[in-house]
DNA sequence: TAAATATTCCAACGATTGATAGATTGAAAT
DNA sequence: ATTTCAATCTATCAATCGTTGGAATATTTA
């Protein structure tokens, strides 16, 4: 049986192109943000800083890899993610990321400002305070990808909008603050600002696909 | 805040470092061959048919991505995975894999006789008849992976002695054979022989990675 | 101490990839 | 029908990667 041999390769190599997917840098970003919903082109290129040529073609190699889909709404194509587990395997590999990889660690301690782990250990009474409306659960992402999905109990204030509704927020009790997820910066920004300002904020580091992917395990 | 963009891109790139492992073929080849228990890169060269020099060369990736652990011993250096949920990864990927690549299923399909997935949809009543003894389920592997972790109720009898063994094997019941994987052919070579010799043998796509991550979940 | 074995390091080759610029498609608006 | 806009395709260059061969390292064995 030397085909087997054959055989195997072909096995591999077609699981390398999803691997691969996953092996470059602005490939992840663009992931992410597929995570939390639809996006144009554009919209994805602006947010990941690349043209959208580049852009462009990145999004061809997740479409080569059947892990995104298109579709036309007017002017625009929007790109969706094919499939929840696109978002869980994101997931996966930046935790693992995160449990392996020093370096990494080290940068996202230097981006929060610490003790805001205590939270993500515990997703069950984080829900029970907020539904009990102990704590505020705040989602600082622009209100598209709110109303694509949220956190339950989270109310939608987007960063850029956070300075004026201030005055919604109550002072007595403590505002949980998220975002994208762990690599997304609005959230540390958004904490930043509520405790300049006197409130008792905690950034919690997981987006919605990190929650999701948490509970069904 | 410039800087926002290159902590960012720094974050990326540090996960990018664990895809990029998963990218290359023959080092998913050496995952899964870890995943079955530790190995020295000779033997390792050996099972995935490259240079140990290649071989070592796809280890160092390994290594630096913090993926695997090496230990001496004697003459030679074992090399095995650092975490279980790096093989927790492998599952998920070349899970994904199959569920959105054409051309992976149909390779998939053309290497076993069909109707072998009724079982792995089915975990808990395989688990079931192989408690009461109504089949026989042995792994293929080689000893030395059996010993490292097998399914529970499996008898080993590694691919090599299975012909001399026929015997110890009943023909009124369904022989479920299994090896490392989907993408190992040793479990499909045994249902073929068995057949022959007039068993009634299925075949289990997993292995013991994917038993275990699907237990979890 | 020398020889044998297992593994890694180093240098080099062609192949592939990420990124950029220019030309092209294809739907929508005038 | 023509213009406009979003997105893709093609060509290109430098950088990186997979692979191979030769030299070097470290450990065991004689």
């Amino acid at each position: 049986m030397k085909d087997a041999r054959k055989i195997k390769d072909l096995l591999y190599e077609q699981v390398a192109r999803i691997g691969k997917v996953f092996s470059s840098p602005k490939r992840l970003e663009l992931i992410e943000l597929l995570c939390q919903g639809e996006k144009t082109v554009e919209a994805l290129a602006n947010e990941a800083s690349i043209s959208v040529k580049l852009t462009s073609a990145h999004l061809r190699e997740l479409r080569m890899a059947q892990l995104v889909e298109t579709e036309r709404q007017g002017k625009n194509i929007y790109y969706r993610l094919a499939n929840k587990s696109v978002a869980d395997l994101w997931v996966q590999v930046h935790t693992l990321a995160e449990d392996r990889l020093v370096d990494l660690q080290l940068a996202l301690q230097r981006i929060a400002d610490q003790p805001d782990d205590l939270i993500a250990n515990d997703r069950d009474s984080l829900m029970k305070a907020a539904r009990k409306g102990e704590v505020v659960v705040i989602d600082v992402r622009p209100s598209e990808e709110y109303l694509n999905a949220h956190l339950p109990f989270a109310r939608s204030i987007p960063i850029d909008e956070l300075r004026q509704r201030l005055s919604e927020l109550p002072k007595d009790r403590a505002i949980v603050a998220y975002c994208r997820g762990p690599y997304c910066l609005m959230a540390v920004d958004a904490v930043t600002l509520l405790k300049k300002e006197g409130y008792s904020a905690i950034h919690l580091r997981e987006g919605v696909a990190e929650w999701d992917a948490a509970q069904k395990i």
